[in-house]
RNA sequence: GGGCGGUUAGCUCAGUUGGUUAGAGCGUCACAUUGACAUUGUGAAGGUCACAGGUUCAAAUCCUGUAUCGCCCACCA
């Protein structure tokens, strides 16, 4: 046994042998046990891992590698995410870096330049998971782009059409201007910012009475159809008459709507339906009673159009408001406040979001399906209400509860060449009364022949793709259905384990979708992990300088301590804390590992195998506080505490066992004439090493699995410690 | 506006259902050691458990309130 513990040469070739040996693959795991399942949550490749990968890898790591030494049929399937809007949006910049420009590349280019470029990075972070000790099973390894998990997501898109819970509507949506693509109300951010608050007297046709009406976006007014005040305002006397545009003096009716805040500005409001959602809602409520149609007048740039009248028209917003400033001064009851609001932004660019009317894709989150049976939100809320899904720690039960609880229906179209193109087509003929009861909407992903209500052949392709979480939702039964005889061993999967800051965009959408399309639960454990933060506590990001590296790190110190150093000290759900002390602290324990167990097997005595120890009381009661430490990691593993377990074995191995046991029996070693006392000191020694080893095991991988090969043949039962009996 | 969480040693954090003297790691200080140890060992100092009430034989822990920090959600223009 080498006299240092030489990580950068025996990782890689333990790791090697691993991999060759097929254990990570369940099916060659010689066991009756249960399946124990985990899907990793795939890494975006759109960059190379950091820290947060790191840490999920070790906690998942562990609970694969516990199960699999507790002798379950342990499988951890990776994959990897081609992560659509967030990917582009990675690619956007760096083709900005180069100094090209985004929107001149065609579409068909640019997919397959962003496909390349995702490829390459997939390849290099399988790398990277295995420099971590990864445990999974490559021979299942999935992409997001794989044809057959398409097609179930196809599959998935079909049926909740069919069900009535996915639809196709003109409504108002989250528009970025600087990505040109809708986002879902998750994908927006709320930002303060100060603007002005405008306050213009709407003069009524009949009379010199005018209503006060506060805004924010008086260039918005030439497409104004109404307004409305709230029924105990004191303007409700007005209902019914008509107001004047003051700025294209068209008539305006003024209707009467609880959606107007009684309190806030004047208690009258403009009503622009297509550039404001509430106005969009209120429009819907009294269509009867306004006669004019909405108009946009805000295209996809951000720049005023035609209809917004010819002072306005060209204008970018900004611009246009300063202008319509000018315009509406006579108009001013009173002289603009300064006004601090929430503005929602786009959570990649932080660029100002524009609500726009758009033909778009909806999942129904909380109206149930045609047959009436429960709604997506109703199977997820249920699920976690009943208990078969658990979260870890609880306290997330309740936020995911609060978030449940108001919900919109999710828009799925995004407008960006990065993903799964939505597999529909539009019969534009629409010939017969069959066809436009249906839209002209066709569900498929190749183009049909002909139009199946009316036959014709005109058919258009849908050109949006999915929102990639719409896909991603369906990953743990989607990568499980790849496999024959997969899903029906290994579905419901056991945890889901993930970041919480992913929540809602992830575990929500697992949950409704998975329980919708296979009628159980994706999983029956989620347990979340937080953000990686510096010794201070802050958050790491490449401008602050903080920045750890894991696979940097792991070079130096090796991949073991990096892992140890991720688990201890951080409780589920909270931010775990790094700093490179800390792992160099932790490269000590592994050395202190390696170290002991080369003491304990140069101690060994072939002379004295044959015998037969006599232990004393002190070794009896080491023994007895071994398998106290034993019950104790182990209640502590099976409660995904891995920290305390963690902890708990970090303490007994090296101040108890190397500081305290092996000290105390130094004495009945080395020239011991009593042979029974020497043999009963080195076994009840190995002995502890040994457990310690396969306890150790699942934290720190490859020391103790390097040890272990050091130990004489008579202890090793097993090819590998990694599939040793816990 | 709604919700969730934190406040314990110089720093980062534990503290299970209330129950001896409130713990760990790092840091600090003293001493020892060339050892199986890219060092390590032994020991020490250091806390009004944010604050104020309350429940209890007993509160860091349960209840109420206050302060303060953080996070999440959110269609008051």
């Amino acid at each position: 046994m080498d006299t240092r513990y030489n990580h950068k040469e025996l990782e890689d070739k333990t790791y090697e042998s691993w991999e060759k040996s097929g254990l990570f693959n369940p099916d060659n795991l010689n066991t009756d046990g249960e399946p124990f399942t985990v899907i990793m949550p795939p890494p975006n490749a759109n960059g190379s891992l950091h820290i947060g990968h790191a840490l999920f890898v070790t906690l998942q790591d562990i609970m694969i590698r516990y199960a699999r030494m507790k002798g379950r049929k342990a499988l951890w399937l990776p994959g990897a995410d081609h992560a659509g809007f967030e990917t582009q949006v990675v690619y956007n910049k760096k083709l900005e870096k180069e100094g090209r420009s985004f929107w001149k590349i065609p579409k068909e280019e640019l997919y397959e330049e962003i496909k390349n470029f995702t490829l390459s990075n997939k390849q290099y972070m399988k790398g990277q998971l295995k420099k971590l000790g990864a445990s999974c099973d490559w021979s299942r390894e999935k992409f997001t782009l794989d044809d057959d998990i398409k097609e179930v997501v196809y599959e998935t898109f079909k049926s909740l059409y069919d069900d009535g819970l996915v639809y196709r509507a003109e409504q108002p949506v989250n528009w970025c201007i600087k990505h040109q693509t809708t986002l879902s109300d998750l994908e927006i951010k709320h930002e303060e910012k100060t603007d002005k608050l405008y306050y213009i007297k709407y003069k009524l046709s009949d009379s010199d009475e005018f209503i006060e009406v506060a805004t924010t976006r008086p260039e918005t007014i030439p497409a104004d159809i109404a307004v409305a005040v709230h029924p105990e305002s004191k303007w409700s006397k007005l209902v019914g008459r008509k107001a004047i545009n003051p700025i294209n003096s068209k008539e305006l009716p003024v209707i009467s709507d609880k959606l107007v805040e009684l309190d806030f500005g004047t208690g009258a409001l403009k009503i622009t339906p297509y550039h404001d959602s509430t106005d969009f809602t209120i429009w819907k409520n009294h269509e009867s009673e306004i006669e004019s149609k909405p108009i946009s007048i805000i295209d996809q740039y951000g720049k005023m159009t035609a209809e917004a009248g010819s002072k306005l028209e060209g204008l970018k917003i900004k611009n246009a408001r300063s202008q319509a400033e000018e315009i509406l001064k006579e108009s001013f009851s009173r002289e603009p406040e300064e006004y601090k609001h929430q503005v929602a932004v786009c959570y990649k660019c932080g660029s100002i979001i524009e609500p726009r009317v758009m033909m778009q894709w909806f999942v129904k989150m909380t109206e149930k399906s045609n047959d009436k049976k429960l709604s997506l939100r109703d199977l997820a809320v249920n699920a976690v209400k009943s208990g078969k899904i658990k979260f870890v720690s609880d306290r997330f039960e309740k936020i995911f509860m609060h978030w449940m609880s108001n919900l919109r229906d999710w828009n799925i179209s995004r407008q960006i060449v990065w993903g799964i193109r939505i597999p529909a087509w539009y019969c534009t003929d629409q010939k017969n009364d069959a066809c436009r009861k249906k839209n002209g909407i066709i569900i498929s992903n190749n183009k049909p022949d002909k139009c199946p209500y009316c036959g014709s052949t005109d058919l258009i392709p849908e050109e949006d793709v999915f929102d990639t979480w719409f896909s991603s939702g369906q990953w743990p039964f989607a990568t499980l259905m790849s496999k024959p005889g997969d899903f029906e061993k290994f579905y419901p999967t056991d945890v889901m384990e993930t970041g919480w800051d992913i929540i809602f965009f992830w575990v929500a959408r697992m949950i409704m979708l998975g329980i919708y399309r296979t009628g159980d639960v994706p999983f029956r454990t989620v347990y979340l992990h937080g953000l990686v933060r510096d010794k201070d506590r802050q958050k790491m990001s490449k401008s602050k300088g903080n920045v750890i590296n894991p696979l940097e790190v792991a070079d130096i110190y090796g991949t073991d301590a990096v892992r140890i150093s991720l688990v201890i000290g951080s409780v589920a759900g909270n931010d775990p804390v790094i700093s490179e002390d800390k792992i160099k602290g932790y490269r000590n324990f592994t050395t202190k590992i390696w170290n002991a167990a080369r003491f304990v097997l140069m101690n060994l005595d072939e002379k004295i195998d044959n015998i037969e120890p006599v232990f004393t009381e002190e070794d009896k009661a080491d023994i007895e506080r071994l398998n106290g430490v034993k019950k104790e990691v182990e209640s502590q593993l099976d409660n995904y505490d891995f920290n305390h377990a963690g902890e708990t074995l970090y303490h007994y191995f090296w101040h108890e066992f190397a500081d305290k046991v092996i000290e105390s029996k130094k004495p009945r070693l080395a020239d011991n004439p009593n042979k029974e006392d020497k043999k009963a000191a080195t076994e009840t020694l190995l002995k502890i090493l040994v457990a310690s080893l396969k306890m150790l095991h699942p934290f720190m991988p490859f020391v103790t699995e390097s040890a272990y090969q050091e130990l004489p043949e008579k202890v090793r039962t097993k090819e590998f410690l990694m599939i040793e009996n816990w």
